[in-house]
DNA sequence: AGCACGCCGACT
DNA sequence: GTCGGCGTGCTC
């Protein structure tokens, strides 16, 4: 018998031998045939250009594929397959092609020739006819690859869910005709709210950024602004950072529109459901979706607007290679979709306000009175005020902050936010809490056991540091946790109930009646008629964060629990303690998100930082990110901060995708590129390390365009 | 990555 | 003459 891997000679031998002969007047005769012997092709355009779903950089590229005649109805642009690819796929044993494992890909066009020399491989199937892969999803997937330095396939990964035949056997619901144009409604409390609503319903593609007044009305207001879009004859998306926000959203559209007119996609819903409820969008029998990230690539017929809540939340970055930002896709689908945008929130993340710089959308604001009349009384309270209260020192809260507590619970629930323990600040002023940087190069300080402080960022030892904001030379951190403040309250009130929402639990909503209702930031319920007022307890801890959105992400925490206070028209009162000088702190006391967001997009841009500049990280063992570094042609001006050592997670915290393994220490370097040369930095390293790859020299290098820990 | 090809040394 | 170990290169 002949060996299984067909390298005796003998008949199988010869064969070969034919066909590396062929192979090689493939690539010389102009006539050469194009296929291999006994495939009976598809008459017309005979060739499948495929997108092979396979991650790896080096493989980034289209393979042409031969469709046997069989197949060529089904096998449409768009469509599953599967394909023998791997070295081998040419092996010719008892007249059959073998070898090279079967792999799933999408049909990505079909052309009359191909420009591959040498003999095309046939299709090995055709999964199922349903054309999964738009034109404007795969458009929308190759420029979020190329913006994120990763492959096409990763990001198909994320667009495209599994599919499930019982799905998609099933034919999905009658398309609704469009609804009736909404009443504007609350929207009539932003000057430029109606012309916003009739821009859309008349299908231009206006964009916003909307800094939302504080209370319950933006659920019903984005859900206006969607049924606009419908009206008008075209689809919406609207993405949020979690489940409870997508759950407001989902109401508030089923009390304008009834339902059947818009599906939830999350991931959560089970993958039946969630690919029945993809497939509907993409047939078009359902114009309008609402989600989590997952739903951020939704193939929405005729998308109208885009619409994000709160783009500063972490949780809108993907966790999956190549990590991209609902934020950036989404933007990316206004542009080239013509969609409207609506970047909307309590406050504005210094992204958002560049995009009002740049002139690409406008603000979408209400004026200085309606805001104050909607917003709660803020006042700061040092957290060295004095103690008078007893009870009060026992419960750890300052005097201002204890007759706040004490007054709103005469009306309703009082909140208390409280920083997650381990929400722990590496390094900042004693006196003014302001974080410490480097003098160099504004990189965040790091403690070393020694004593020295080091930059985080370009690794150079911080000599006799002093704070530029108040002369100060010491340094410090720590925090109590939301349980232990629960407990402490609770003894400090005795005859009020105390509810804690954190990490483990987190309860979407509280009933209006008295109580105290303990919360890490994020984990917020929402109260019935809004709470009589907030505390908003160890401040300090949110803005001493070793990262340079610190004083933004402090901005929005604060904000995000003060908007569910009631205005200051019907007595809601907001406490924070934080020193009263810092920019976060008055800008939440003045309630101007929007301004803070201007000084900290001038700051950012004097320092290049991003999102003025852009900046990458590269991660890996210290010899693999220097010979990286070293081979990649970085656009002109790029500047490499470090490498420096990159401080290990705390121990027993979950492995992340990007984490060393356990046991190597890794460098991590930052490549930081003027504004419009993104593009270039992502193309130069992806480059880098596709040659690495092909090369096989070295060990695994991770790169990441826009790393969210500036820290 | 994965897989096959092929060169080379070892053993029947 | 045949087997199989591992370095090298490619994937339509």
């Amino acid at each position: 018998m002949s060996s299984e891997n067909g390298r005796s000679p003998g008949a199988e031998g010869e064969q070969l031998a034919l066909i590396r002969e062929s192979v090689r007047r493939a690539r010389t005769d102009p006539a050469r045939p194009r296929t291999w012997r006994g495939a009976a092709l598809a008459a017309e355009l005979p060739v499948a250009r495929v997108v092979v779903n396979k991650g790896v950089l080096h493989l980034d590229r289209y393979f042409d594929y031969a469709v046997p005649a069989d197949m060529d109805a089904d096998a449409r642009p768009g469509v599953r397959v599967r394909v023998r690819f791997g070295a081998g796929s040419h092996t010719v044993r008892e007249g059959r092609r073998e070898g090279g494992r079967l792999i799933d890909g999408f049909i990505v066009e079909r052309l009359a020739e191909s420009d591959y020399v040498g003999p095309l491989a046939a299709l090995a199937q055709v999964l199922s006819p349903e054309p999964v892969l738009t034109p404007e999803l795969l458009a929308l997937a190759r420029a979020v690859a190329d913006r994120y330095a990763g492959s096409l396939a990763d990001v198909l990964q994320l667009a495209i869910p599994p599919r499930n035949a019982r799905a998609e056997s099933r034919p999905s619901p009658e398309p609704l005709p469009p609804p009736e144009l909404p009443e504007p409604g609350t929207w009539r409390r932003y000057p430029e709210g109606p012309a916003f609503l009739t821009a859309l319903a008349r299908g231009a593609g206006p964009r916003a950024v909307w800094t939302a007044l504080p209370g319950p009305h933006w659920p019903a207001e984005t859900a206006t602004a969607m049924a606009a879009t419908l009206a008008g004859g075209r689809g919406a998306l609207t993405v949020l950072p979690d489940g409870r926000a997508v759950e407001r959203l989902d109401e508030a559209l089923t009390a304008l529109l009834g339902p059947g007119r818009h599906v939830v996609l999350t991931a959560e819903s089970g993958p039946e459901k969630r690919y029945r409820q993809w497939l509907a969008v993409r047939r078009g029998s359902v114009r309008a979706v609402v989600g989590t990230r997952a739903a951020m690539f939704a193939p929405v017929r005729d998308l109208g607007l885009v619409a994000l809540w709160d783009d500063g939340d972490a949780a809108l970055s993907d966790q999956q290679a190549p990590q991209p930002h609902a934020r950036e896709v989404l933007l990316q689908r206004a542009r080239t979709e013509g969609a409207g945008l609506l970047l909307g929130g309590h406050t504005c993340t210094t992204e958002a306000a560049q995009l009002v710089e740049t002139g690409f959308a406008r603000p979408l604001t209400a004026p200085r009175e309606v805001v104050r009349a909607a917003a709660p009384l803020v006042r700061t309270v040092g957290e060295l005020d004095e103690v008078r209260d007893a009870a009060a020192r026992a419960a750890r809260l300052p005097s201002v902050a204890w007759e706040a507590a004490r007054e709103g619970l005469r009306h309703g629930p009082v909140l208390v936010q409280v920083p997650r323990r381990g929400y722990v600040p590496r390094l900042a002023c004693e006196r003014c809490r302001e974080a410490a940087r480097c003098s160099a190069c504004a990189g965040p300080l790091q403690a070393r056991d020694s004593g020295d402080l080091l930059c985080g960022w370009c690794g150079r030892t911080e000599e006799r540091w002093q704070c530029p904001e108040c002369g100060g030379r010491r340094l410090r951190a720590t925090v109590v946790g939301h349980r232990r403040t629960a407990e402490e309250l609770g003894r400090a009130f005795p005859a009020v109930p105390v509810r804690t929402s954190g990490r483990d639990h987190v309860l979407s909503t509280v009933p209006a009646s008295p109580a105290l209702v303990v919360s890490t930031p994020g984990a917020e319920p929402v109260a019935e008629g809004g709470y009589a007022a907030a505390l908003l307890l160890d401040g300090w801890a949110l803005l001493g964060r070793p990262d340079l959105r610190a004083g933004e992400e402090a901005l929005r925490l604060w904000m995000t629990a003060a908007a569910l206070v009631r205005g200051a028209e019907e007595g809601g009162t907001v406490v924070v303690t934080a020193a009263p000088e810092l920019r976060p702190v008055q800008a939440l006391v003045r309630w101007d998100p929007a301004g803070h967001a201007v000084r900290e997009l001038a700051d950012r841009a004097e320092l290049g930082f991003p999102p003025v500049s852009r900046m990458a990280s590269v991660t890996g063992r210290p010899a693999d990110v220097a010979d990286l570094l070293s081979g990649a042609r970085l656009p002109d001006g790029a500047e490499v901060l470090g490498p420096v050592p990159l401080t290990p997670p705390p121990s027993g915290s979950p492995r992340r995708p990007g984490d060393p393994p356990p046991g190597e220490s890794w460098d991590r370097a930052l490549v930081r590129v003027r504004p419009g040369q993104g593009g270039a930095l992502a193309a130069a390293l992806k480059e880098a390390v596709t040659a690495r790859l092909v090369r096989r020299e070295g060990g695994a290098v991770r790169v990441r365009v826009d790393p969210p820990d500036l820290g």
